[in-house]
DNA sequence: TAATATGCTACTAATGCAGTAGGAAATTAT
DNA sequence: ATAATTTCCTACTGCATTAGTAGCATATTA
């Protein structure tokens, strides 16, 4: 149950992106600095989050990509969902079909059970609960 | 996030030791034609769960396995990590030296609410609860 | 025209998953 | 004793996915 380097650094892009929200464009030479990440491989990262609507582009000299949405419009599930494929932790759990033993088996209804508490959380936050937080966090650490 | 083979068998396996309970050992030829899994396969994940001490094995002819413990003081958690590796999304939820981003890292307190949400459904369960589930669906079944 | 960014596609190394295979050791039945 | 059954152990293999790297095309600004 391991999350994909995909799912990790995507998101800490993404929240990049939000925490920059109505600056203009955000160039991925700065994230990638910032996060310690291969422009190349951001590049893909962001096509995928492009595809799904989640962010544009602007392409040229000062350019960068920008939340497509404000940040408080963007649900985590969403990225996640995006960059991850999915939540889906076996395929019987959306698709009934896929195994015969679907209705007596007591062990889809854990893995529903289980992907029913991850999308909970993860529908439960949008990219502004999470900048929000930064903030708060960065004024923790600045008293201390 | 998908589940691996291994637990998806594996859990269904000691599902059926569950259900077998107080009737000495279980043949994974059993096991096998009932889940439609081969034997050898099986036998490495028995290896796994015997190693946790999650289940005791017999050898010989009319041996088998059996759980090792009754099924209502075997959490489903405990399988699940067991046979999964365990349930953490990424390295730096259980180790802050992980990455030395952790103290500012917001995405970090997504992944551990995620696993944390995780736990509590599969920590929430213990292997009676899904017997007793069972049995409920195949009253239900029988009645229609 | 040069510099800076994204866009697109192909390639590759490494990893882990999902088994298969074969024989050894233990136990029971004949 | 011997045969049959069953777990035990370890090695091997094919496959898919991940985690990138690389190179060039295209768009925009200075």
């Amino acid at each position: 149950m391991k999350l994909s380097t995909r799912t990790r650094y995507g998101i800490r892009a993404i929240l990049e992106l939000a925490e920059n929200y109505g600056n203009g464009p955000l160039q991925l030479r700065i994230i990638a600095r910032d996060q310690g990440v291969s422009v190349k491989y951001l590049e893909q990262l962001m096509a995928m989050l492009k595809a799904a609507g989640i962010v544009r582009s602007v392409r040229g000299s000062k350019g960068g990509y920008i939340l497509a949405k404000s940040p408080s419009q963007v649900k985590v599930s969403e990225c996640f969902q995006c960059l991850e494929g999915s939540v889906i932790t076996t395929e019987c759990v959306e698709d009934e079909s896929f195994c015969k033993r679907t209705n007596d088996c007591i062990a889809r209804q854990v893995w529903i059970e289980v992907q029913k508490a991850v999308m909970g959380v993860l529908q439960s936050m949008t990219l502004q609960t999470l900048v929000d937080r930064a903030k708060q966090n960065k004024a923790i650490n600045y008293h201390i």
